[in-house]
RNA sequence: GGCGAAGUAGCUCAGCUGGUUAGAGCGGUGGAAUCAUAAUCCAUAGGUCGGGGGUUCAAGUCCCUCCUUCGCUACCA
């Protein structure tokens, strides 16, 4: 019986095209699910977006839209993003969907029933022009004293009616779970960043607004709707059913992660565990802060003229190469930086030179020289034995165990050892010198070679789904060999029997080139 | 101001709970090889691990301080 692995990306916020941070954070996303999956686990994988709140229906409005419209239109375009980039979600949630609206009332009345909920005024100063409140402190004094927000806008005296989370009630319980749950909050940096917040006190949250209506309806309050991201987090557990007892939800529920950026850390590990709290429901297993893609170094912007879709990308340099430069340049849970430039030469580097070149060669080797049929294995050498191990031990141990950890960098950095020493093994063993002077040593080796290079492209499945399982058809590995668990098993000598023949191999991992024109920003 | 992150070879970065000659990739240099996507393999490059101070038998690895860069500071992934 396998285990429930349940995995979200954050509900991304719709109110523009997806650029390369919802890429990123969806191919991790991708290659965990895709790694749980390998590895034997039932998995569910959740993303969607995030659709109410006042910022989509102004975009709206400026663009002279319909709300929903221009939500039904981005949803699309996120969604778009996910097929091109190979995202293999098994739920696509969006936050206007009826049943999304029936799971947030539902998780609001139990926030009521626990005595969590109560009616009070929100005052502050409030600006009309930005949509939001300013504290005393963040105010300048314009002219005719006249009190102006940071953006120089005027704020006026609000006072307007809320409703209020008692959050401060989970103060407490929130820092004592954090406590004996260490993996909550990841990375390290994220968690102390949490605690340190918490401790320094929480106040009550204002969980409705009254100033416009694109949102979920508070029940019974029909003049509010909800806070958005009390709405957005819910969608967590709508996705699988929630608030039914369907049979996803029992099985899925607590999630085993969260995959989220940086910046949302707060809402995921202190609003969403009180939440829960307060509904009485399970806490997630983990949240996983990740960092943010920077280009060249810099934060990316409109302003700056250097936001990157990440569609065009995708076309520019290939889905696989794409997914490969993100997980294996950048280290889970830190910024990292992109430019074409370290794009082609890590993939050319390690996926057309490296791994790309070693699978041509070899396949080419036994196209050629085996009469179209798999090399014989005429008993291994200590040198055969040495790099089946050590393949065997890397497939089997070290990557699985990265992925665990959520330490894609690192999976791959064990897997172009693993390339590494393969290449090395070819060029000792030189099979095109041994053809001329002992036969069956050559297909031993071509063999040897064969079975590792299946593995190396098994291990590499999660990351770039796509030219692995390209890869494996070409060499005809069986379906029940492409896991984890089974990838180092006898599948070889059965492949062989069965008269199973390569053909002509296509190379899979095409060298890169810099586009001639400087950048690729829109 | 407060909180947090980062500063390690030319470049991009690994270095968990402190311990033999500080690592990898890319680039550079010198060889080897020619099966393969002009790809591969081997060797090599002498970096005061931001500065200073301290703890310790022993510190990129802990403490203090200073400098630099960056993020967050209650509702934009």
């Amino acid at each position: 019986m396998s285990q429930p692995f349940y995995i979200t990306t954050a509900i991304a916020y719709p109110n523009g095209k997806p650029h390369i941070g919802h890429a990123y954070e969806a191919i991790a996303t991708d290659a965990i699910a895709r790694f749980q999956r390998l590895n034997g686990r039932e998995v569910c994988f959740v993303t969607g977006t995030d659709e109410h709140g006042l910022k989509m229906d102004q975009t709206a409005r400026a663009a002279g839209k319909a709300t929903r419209d221009l939500a039904d239109e981005m949803s699309l375009y996120f969604k778009q993003m996910c097929k091109t980039l190979d995202i293999s979600y098994d739920h696509f949630c969006r936050t206007t969907a009826e049943n999304h609206h029936t799971a947030s009332q539902a998780i609001w009345k139990r926030l009521e029933a626990s005595g969590d909920l109560y009616l009070d005024r929100y005052e502050g100063w409030y600006s009309v022009r930005d949509e939001a409140y300013y504290d005393e402190s963040e105010l300048t004094d314009g002219e005719e004293g006249q009190k102006l927000s940071p953006q120089g806008t005027p704020v006026e005296w609000t006072v307007e009616e809320s409703w209020f989370f008692r959050l401060s009630k989970y103060e407490q319980p929130l820092l004592e779970y954090y406590a004996a749950n260490p993996d909550f909050i990841r990375p390290d940096s994220r968690k102390n960043e949490t605690v340190k917040f918490v401790e320094g006190g929480l106040k009550d949250l204002s969980v409705s607004r009254t100033s416009f209506d694109w949102g979920v309806k508070v029940p019974g309050s029909e003049n509010h709707v909800m806070y958005v991201w009390l709405d957005a987090l819910t969608t967590y557990i709508s996705a699988i059913g929630f608030p039914n007892e369907t049979e996803e939800w029992r099985k899925f529920w607590p999630a085993s992660v969260h995959i989220i950026g940086k910046d949302i850390v707060r809402f995921h590990t202190v609003y969403w565990p009180a939440f829960l709290m307060s509904a009485g429901l399970p806490l997630p297993k983990m949240v996983f802060g990740h960092g943010f893609l920077l280009s060249r170094g810099e934060k990316m912007s409109k302003s700056l003229g250097n936001v990157v879709d990440p569609i065009e990308l995708a076309q520019l340099f290939g889905v696989d190469a794409l997914r490969y430069f993100l997980l294996r340049e950048v280290s889970f849970g830190q910024d990292g930086s992109y430019s074409p430039e370290a794009i082609v030469t890590r993939v050319n580097a390690d996926l057309a030179n490296s791994f790309g070149n070693l699978a041509q060669r070899t396949l080419s080797l036994i196209f050629k020289n085996c009469e179209g049929r798999l090399p014989a294995n005429g008993g291994h050498h200590d040198d055969d034995n040495a790099l089946l191990e050590l393949i065997g031990n890397a497939v089997s141990k070290q990557i699985p165990a990265h992925f665990e950890d959520l330490a894609m960098s690192q999976a791959l950095e064990a897997w172009m050892q693993a390339v590494f020493a393969c290449n090395a093994y070819v060029d000792v063993q030189a099979p095109w010198a041994l053809k001329k002077t002992d036969p069956e040593r050559m297909e031993t080796v071509l063999a040897t070679l064969f079975m590792c290079i299946a593995q190396l492209a098994i291990a590499a499945l999660p990351i770039i789904p796509g030219s692995a399982t390209k890869l494996l058809d070409q060499m005809g590995v069986p379906n029940e060999a492409r896991n984890f668990a089974d990838a180092g098993t006898h599948w070889y000598a059965q492949l062989a029997e069965s008269g199973f023949q390569i053909a002509q191999p296509i190379g899979l991992f095409p060298r890169l080139e810099l586009p001639a024109e400087e950048g690729v920003a829109a």
